[in-house]
DNA sequence: CTGAAAGCGCTAACAC
DNA sequence: GTGTTAGCGCTTTCAG
């Protein structure tokens, strides 16, 4: 490097050096700062004037520590990468954005031990509150959980025992709900493609119900296909050439999810398959992003943005009223048709 | 609500209930949870023993205020919702999970305020660092910048004067590359599409770069359009059904992201026209998650990760060594030719 | 190896 | 309206 861009290492300003530049005593100072108690007009504008003059930024470790409130709420999620989570974080902001609460991420990738590390870290802030995904934890986060003494909502997941409040769907009757429209469309040989991830539970309970709502009916999965890493299109792809290779009766393909979906459905578009005439698709999840493919994908939507907003209104009249606890919402999710589904 | 699920608001443990629990001096205890200095064995054992029996989590909030270290690094950036975000991400995650610092997330969607606000509250936790993208900050937001005395490091941009280091490709250059390699193919009816966002200071700077490489060579852009709002993928189609419609002659499309390059590509296909022969087509980005579509598209690389990672490596080098500065990282972005490029 | 004392920068609670 | 006094829960520093 050539020069030093850095400034000196300025020790950053205080509430005391506002207090002396503007002549008013700290205490004050803070008051001005946060809004607080009265204060005459005279002396707020001699503090703000001096606050902005010097680049003043409050030190919220301090005021966290003093106050006792950190306004912090902890968002828990698996993943940033397939478009689901961002969608419940729009949520949950819309919400917090009319509080003084700010949502703080921490992503786990699927990973037990990692949920548990980073529930760790955050917990250490001392948040207002915790949204986490799904209802499966580790024995030792579910301790923290329970031990915080703050509002703990579980989101995505409505199948299982939630530590205090929950909302979402149940995956178990989406799954079912989708095995019910499949049949009613008359297919009987229906393969599942999903992905090769045991601790995505809210997929593995999409399949339970799936099979389960089948099986009432005497039907039995035909064929099955399982992937992990890459390009979910690609995959998709790939799978759906692997399955209708070795099964070639199938006439429906369920996707655990719209991104493998939508890859199977450019499949059969490019093997001038018939959709839905000679197989049927269906995905999960009601993918905005994929609006503009050939065909519209049958899917379910999960209702995320909706999901984000009662989780965060949970969390925001819990630390306001300090009351209540135990909330649960069972959102429904809603059938796509689409295309690639015969309608009734 | 039937039963109050939530437990008793006990108290947050410190310490001292960790400290009397084990007979051990509060000090000792905190130089056993941080394995700092030397405690023997045996207290050793008791104090975790005690601390894991009582649930103990450590309140970091007055460890950062007594110890003057927050081992945060603010990560601000304009969206989490169009896969490039998220890649910078894992990059910058990869390279802090070696280091006790922790990335904390805020978003602006691409408004300046937004981002003003973000930083502000992000800065009033006293962050180790910052990484935020782009190079346009509103003033004040430079005036905080500067003023905050650590390390700050803005990525994914080169062109322009930076407040410290700079990690990124520079978009202009990444412009006039693609133009390059367009009209060298022999396209001279070029369109251009792309986003209605004049705040998206890189994808305009990549289309100052394409015109500019294009004026050298006596071309001028042929066609242009600019969406906002809805799925790319669907509106990656309109634009490129309402520009083909408009410019017949057009013989090459290129689009600011590879979302609406691919929405234009699913058309092109659909409507029977000969990419690249009859339409060329190329996006920006390099997004994985295209891979699987009937053609590749052409398009250019950003380094996503690459950039998460030099940008978190620069902070993580300047916390422990408290040298450094100014430091510039231009990377050099790849056209990858795809499908629909015609070569040389 | 262990402990006691003195704050970190702010705010609650109370005086004036 | 404004100022004063005590901490918040931890770590630094220094003494044993």
């Amino acid at each position: 490097m050539t020069d030093q861009k850095i400034a000196p290492t300025r020790r950053p300003l205080t509430l005391r050096d506002v207090s002396e530049a503007s002549g008013v005593s700290e205490m004050t100072v803070s008051r001005v700062l946060r809004n607080r108690g009265d204060v005459s007009e005279a002396t707020r504008e001699k503090v703000l004037e001096a606050a902005k003059r010097l680049g003043y930024v409050p030190n919220k470790i301090a005021g966290a520590l003093a106050s006792q409130r950190v306004n912090l709420v902890a968002v828990i999620i698996p993943s940033l990468s397939n478009m689901v989570f961002p969608e419940v974080m729009t949520g949950i902001s819309e919400v917090l954005d009319e509080t003084p609460l700010q949502p703080v991420v921490g992503v786990t990738n699927y990973k037990p031990e990692r949920e548990e590390k980073v529930l760790y870290e955050m917990l250490s802030w001392r948040p207002s509150g915790v949204i986490i995904a799904g209802l499966e934890h580790s024995d030792a986060s579910k301790a923290m959980l329970k031990a915080a003494g703050i509002p703990v909502v579980e989101i995505m997941d409505t199948d299982g025992q939630a530590i205090d409040a929950a909302v979402g769907i149940s995956h178990r009757r989406a799954g079912r709900m989708m095995a019910q429209a499949i049949l009613k469309a008359g297919h009987r040989r229906i393969g599942f493609l999903g992905t090769k991830m045991p601790l995505d539970h809210r997929a593995r309970k999409r399949f339970e119900g799936f099979t389960e709502a089948l099986a009432k009916e005497g039907v039995e999965i035909a064929d099955q296909e399982f992937y992990e890493g890459g390009s979910a299109l690609a995959k998709g792809r790939e799978m759906t050439e692997a399955m209708l290779t070795r099964t070639p009766d199938i006439d429906f393909l369920y996707y655990s999810n719209d991104m493998i979906g939508a890859g199977g459905l450019l499949y059969c578009l490019d093997q001038g398959i018939d959709v839905p005439g000679q197989v049927g698709l269906a995905g999960f999840n009601g993918v905005e992003l994929l609006d503009g493919l050939p065909r519209k994908l049958a899917t379910m939507d999960a209702c995320r943005s909706e999901v984000g907003r009662a989780a965060a209104k949970i969390i925001a009249e819990r630390t306001e009223s300090g009351e209540g606890g135990g909330e649960r919402i069972e959102l429904s999710p809603k059938i796509e048709i689409g295309d690639t589904l015969k309608r009734r």
